[in-house]
DNA sequence: ACCTGAACACCGTTCAAGT
DNA sequence: ACCTGAACACCGTTCAAGT
């Protein structure tokens, strides 16, 4: 038998995660991720295709965290109004501890970089629950998405330093994501 | 007297936002841009500091022409959820025929290349005017920032193809539009 | 079988030398 | 006074040759 890999793709996706936070996507080399990992660059095309499959790959890693988030912060049986406004904060929150990974996953760029819509489809499974018991399953994936494109948008503005006018960002995200609910939820009793 | 400038700064930014479309961001690099307005490379930076600046350059041109667009869309007098709405459709309409730069301007990389707040700020007057119509002049702004937050949103989610579930997209934006500027306009009945 | 140095075709950027 | 070729320090990627 012959040489065993002196490293592996978890280890070289995780390596790459932290040099995007680090020094954004500029700073994800595939010469920074050898480095890191132990290797010389030509080795990681051992593991991955090529730079942009890696970034898919981060990008997925980061979904899926997210994912995992989300569920914990609005667990089942949750009342969906609440459990709407949990999942909103822990976005935020999760765009504050990786913003390139959250840019990356909303604003992706080349095609080859983005999540496949099976990863993300099963990030999303949690809202979209709480969106049909916020809306009814007739609206129930309209109202994942409003919710889901309001707060994104509102962290994305909030990344790109959009907020310079004072005003108090954290009040109006609370304001925000509880009348978007409110409303919803209102749709739903059919008024 | 001495050689004149065989290009200039607009016709640098124009050809860099053209390749910025054609190639994504990878492509707008300063030798292509250079072929483009016919010089080689190193002559751009007689009109631009570095690949940042270009960058950023070509961002607040895209937030002036989509400044512009939302005051033709929503001109001064529309009744105020008709101009949200308006709007809405303008910025939408935007990213389908600039969708790099639609990003360029609500998903910005590095710190250098993001819009200085002047630009920006001009570019949202419409918007800002239309909230505080909407929601009053207390209101106004965060009801312009809701609006702005969700159409970004949405239409970054619908360029990154987050819409695989078919259901309807445009009835989707219309919808939310719709019943956002009834919420919105709701607040300030005092309701 | 994985790893590597060397190589190739690119980048952005600088700068001395041309006109 | 703008323009350029040449150069430098980087990229991503390939591949023959090492172990």
């Amino acid at each position: 038998m012959a040489a065993p890999s002196r490293t592996s793709l978890p280890e070289i996706v995780a390596a790459g995660a932290r040099l995007l936070e680090s020094g954004g996507l500029d700073g994800l080399t595939m010469q920074a991720v050898a480095r890191a990992v132990g290797v010389r660059a030509p080795s990681l095309y051992k593991h991955v295709a090529d730079r942009d499959e890696l970034v898919r790959l981060i990008a997925e890693h980061a979904l899926a965290d997210l994912g995992a988030r989300l569920d914990v912060a609005a667990p089942d049986g949750v009342e969906p109004r609440e459990g709407m406004r949990a999942a909103a904060h822990a976005l935020r929150r999760f765009a504050r501890e990786r913003p390139a990974a959250f840019r990356l996953v909303f604003a992706p760029g080349a095609e080859a970089t983005r999540p496949s819509p099976d990863v993300a489809y099963r990030a999303t499974a949690t809202v979209l629950r709480l969106g049909e018991r916020l809306a009814g399953a007739e609206e129930g994936l309209a109202a994942a998405r409003t919710v889901t494109a309001w707060a994104s948008g509102f962290i994305a503005m909030e990344l790109a330093g959009a907020f310079r006018i004072p005003g108090d960002v954290d009040h109006a995200f609370e304001f925000g994501i509880t009348r978007l609910a409110d409303a919803l939820a209102g749709a739903a009793a059919g008024r």
